[in-house]
DNA sequence: TTGAAAGCGCTAACAC
DNA sequence: GTGTTAGCGCTTTCAA
């Protein structure tokens, strides 16, 4: 075991000063190039790693990087981001980053966490998941001047970012299925949605009704909203399938509430359409391993491109120095990327 | 923002010296009630946190648990270990630590983790799942004294267990399986699961045989062994169910398999058997949301238990200090968890 | 280009 | 029961 080596070994087996150590290893460049290689090759010899907790109290930088876990809420949907920690993870240690874990159960709490953290840890910077309207979260980072990047864009917000962001682009993704719908000759295509005001929701539906609109087709009465699960995706799917709006198919939200549309579709008498014996088609979002599993037609979320872009994102904002808290108006990145979608049994 | 409150403004503001402060942070019970109290108001006035590097520095203890995230393999079975990932950072919150994340393609890059993580973040201890025979990571952590607990019993390991463990008993379940099948009339129960050579998979086997002769019938040319996933389990499974074994339920390994049985169950005339018309059983293990969404009966991992678990054989172990690495003998705490059998429509 | 000195915030000794 | 001293390993002045 490597026990305990410090720079000042280091220095003694290259016949250097400690100093001198610390230069090759932070300020590689101020150093002749004979005694950097004696250093570096003292290093690996000794197998010296710097210690964090001594490098942390002289510079504050803790090379943390804080981020939640989820409860796996619904099940279905509960992979999702799970993926996105896994490639956090991975991209943050390419970036010499360590991934700090926390739980919260909801915004106030996870806000008394950074407090936490920030005393203790003191991590250099949060990714932040599951943004909303009106998210106390970010402002509060903000407000400190804390770097952070969120994984969701920052809804309901006016103007330019008030911080960086990485997202995918949802109203792009329901507007491919729906696409894939029509080209499949549907036209009254339903959408299955959350209640409006959740920013995820509400693009998603957007996507589907431009597109419909688009083709010729008024959404008007197509769609529905429910929370999310597949018992509610089944009862708001039958009212849409049966007499009076009679969708030949359906764009939701979520493979869990696809998976509650599947089950109506199931169970509905699709004879009775204009298109006898033709199949209901379904489509989800998140492709996760029920769709998959089940042959539904998904959205597929770039998540280990998305966690990368939020390292990348935040690198550059930690490389950049930490920025002053009233620091409004200079553009902050901010990255869209595009779901693809997994075409299967249900469409 | 509480910026920067040491400990030096704590003594301050409650009129005693920096050493008391410390004092009643680490020996409560060495200062006097009054000063205790005086202290205590003015850290949470001041809202004092003790920074970690800090402590680090001098106590060697960094309060941090590193822990492996995997990638989602087969993405039916990977949501178990992220629920208890989930479990393990509330867990260790609450007794005070922070979980630390790290991804490692095989045993060996896992140490090399090992190796970085030390140098640079000193974690307490490591929290190793996917334990199996011949497990080099497990000897590396105890041949150097740190220490560890494992979510996974140290299969093929001959006698006392060298280390601490919490595991799920697979046998236990399966063996229920079997018995609930049993009690649905069927006899010719089937077993599909993995390559003999897995701990878990043979453990798994085993409760299924045991249940099987202990009720009179022979399990010979009763099981199958195959890869974990969806059309292998299926292309078993036809097998077992095909003329020759003529298997009328069977109890998987995994959800994965569980999901392929059911397919090849689906698509198998069952009229040809001996119980015409008869549904044929399947029984997962996982409880995925995959079991849930299609119906299947599984066994479910009490997985916040299983972490909770963890982290109390962890602080006692820490808590003990830290043991010499020629300690063997001593009796090493493990704990047996059992798994509940959920029954759905495949039962 | 390299070395010497100081100190980040904390706690383990020891003296008061 | 409380205060003083020292030093964990590192980097950031500043001087050589």
């Amino acid at each position: 075991m490597a026990d305990k080596v410090t720079i000042a070994d280091v220095a003694r087996h290259a016949g250097v000063s400690r100093q001198t150590v610390s230069n090759v290893l932070n300020t590689p460049e101020v150093v002749r190039e004979e005694t950097r290689r004696r250093v570096l090759d003292a290093v690996d010899e000794l197998g010296y790693r710097v210690n964090q907790a001594a490098r942390q109290m002289r510079t504050g930088r803790s090379r943390l990087i804080a981020t939640r876990i989820e409860p796996d809420h619904d099940g279905i949907n509960g992979s999702v981001l799970d993926r996105f920690l896994h490639g956090l993870t991975e991209a943050a240690a390419r970036a010499g980053y360590r991934v700090l874990l926390y739980t919260a159960e909801d915004d106030a709490a996870e806000i008394a966490t950074f407090e936490d953290l920030l005393g203790a840890y003191e991590p250099d910077a949060f990714v932040l998941t599951g943004t909303h309207h009106g998210d106390i979260r970010t402002s509060w980072l903000l407000d400190r001047g804390l770097p952070v990047v969120t994984f969701g864009r920052p809804w309901g917000v006016p103007d330019a970012a008030p911080h960086a962001w990485v997202d995918v682009d949802g109203a792009a993704g329901t507007a491919a299925a729906t696409r894939h719908l029509l080209d499949a000759g549907h036209r009254r295509i339903g959408f299955l949605g959350w209640p409006a005001g959740s920013g995820v929701g509400d693009d998603r539906r957007e996507g589907w009704a431009r597109t419909l609109r688009a083709a010729g087709v008024d959404p008007a009465g197509l769609d529905r909203a429910t929370s999310d699960g597949v018992d509610d995706g089944e009862t708001a799917a039958r009212e849409l399938l049966a007499s009076g709006v009679r969708a030949t198919a359906l764009v939701c939200a979520s493979d869990s509430l696809a998976l509650g549309a599947l089950h109506a579709a199931r169970s509905t008498d699709t004879g009775s359409g204009g298109r006898a014996g033709r199949p209901i088609g379904v489509i989800g979002f998140d492709d996760t391993p029920v769709a998959k599993a089940v042959g539904i037609t998904s959205l597929s979320q770039p998540l280990a491109e998305a966690a990368a872009t939020c390292v990348t994102l935040l690198t550059r904002l930690l490389d950049g120095g930490p920025r002053p808290p009233g620091s409004s108006g200079d553009p902050h990145p901010h990255v869209l990327l595009q779901p693809s979608l997994v075409v299967r049994r249900s469409t």
